[in-house]
DNA sequence: TTGGACAGACACTTACATCA
DNA sequence: ATGATGTAAGTGTCTGTCCA
């Protein structure tokens, strides 16, 4: 390399070789490549024009990989997902690419993994908890009509004590003895006698309730 | 122990190839 | 022709390792 080396023609050299050998190259390119480097903002690429700057348009154009190399890249990401110093140079030789190449390809097959990896993790979680949403106005649904229950019940309670009390105060001395009386109508709520019906279970706990809860909703 | 060189990983970005 | 998409590769930064 000469003096006559232009700005672009480094940063388009820059772009295809590493800084090391750039510097053994042209030491003084390499030490403008390495200060624009650490600029920000970000240097732009440039644009990759077939044969500007008298390189060769087909080693600077992208090259795809044949469908072999991809295959045996992939058997290897399959295996082992890191790539070891040996590995990479081992798998450059036996593809024909530069180990630059390899070490590439390996990280945005990464990227890609972790990507497709993630989508995947907020598909399922997205999912759940649409199920979860579903569930809650279910229990919500159930919750009203319980408590809708527990209110009708209430009501049962009140006007079937205040018969009671209307027997008592109105017959004191009444040749009916407790015996004779009818018990009265408890409806759906008729579990083992009127006993039963103001005295919750011992346990306090039936079907998943709490009997205090129930009282003080 | 410390500091610099270096390599590897990663996130982000750019540019090119391909396809609908 | 053109916009969307996939992907090879560039860039900046961080981290771990080695060695003087």
């Amino acid at each position: 390399m000469n003096s006559e080396v232009t700005d672009n023609q480094t940063v388009l050299i820059s772009q295809y070789y590493p800084v090391g050998i750039i510097s053994q190259l042209m030491p003084e390119q390499a030490v403008a490549a390495a200060a624009a480097a650490t600029m920000k903002p970000r240097r732009r690429r440039r644009k990759n024009k077939e044969n500007e700057g008298g390189g060769d348009g087909l080693l600077m154009r992208k090259r795809k990989l044949s469908e072999e190399q991809l295959s045996l890249l992939e058997n290897s990401f399959g295996s082992e997902h890191k790539l070891e110093a040996e590995r990479k140079d081992r798998l450059a030789a036996e593809l024909g690419l530069d180990p630059r190449q390899v070490a590439v390809w390996f990280q945005n097959r990464r990227a890609r993994w972790k990507s497709k990896r993630l989508d995947e993790e907020y598909s399922k979680l997205k999912s759940e908890h649409e199920t979860t949403v579903v569930e809650k106005c279910r229990l919500e649904t159930e919750l009203l009509k319980l408590k809708e229950q527990l209110h009708e019940a209430k009501k049962e309670i009140q006007r079937l004590s205040e018969r009671w009390d209307g027997i008592m105060s109105n017959s004191p001395s009444s040749c009916l003895s407790m015996e004779t009386m009818e018990p009265p109508f408890l409806g759906e709520f008729e579990i083992g006698g009127l006993e039963n019906f103001f005295y919750p279970p011992e346990t306090n706990y039936v079907h998943g309730f709490e009997w205090d809860n129930l009282y003080y909703i």
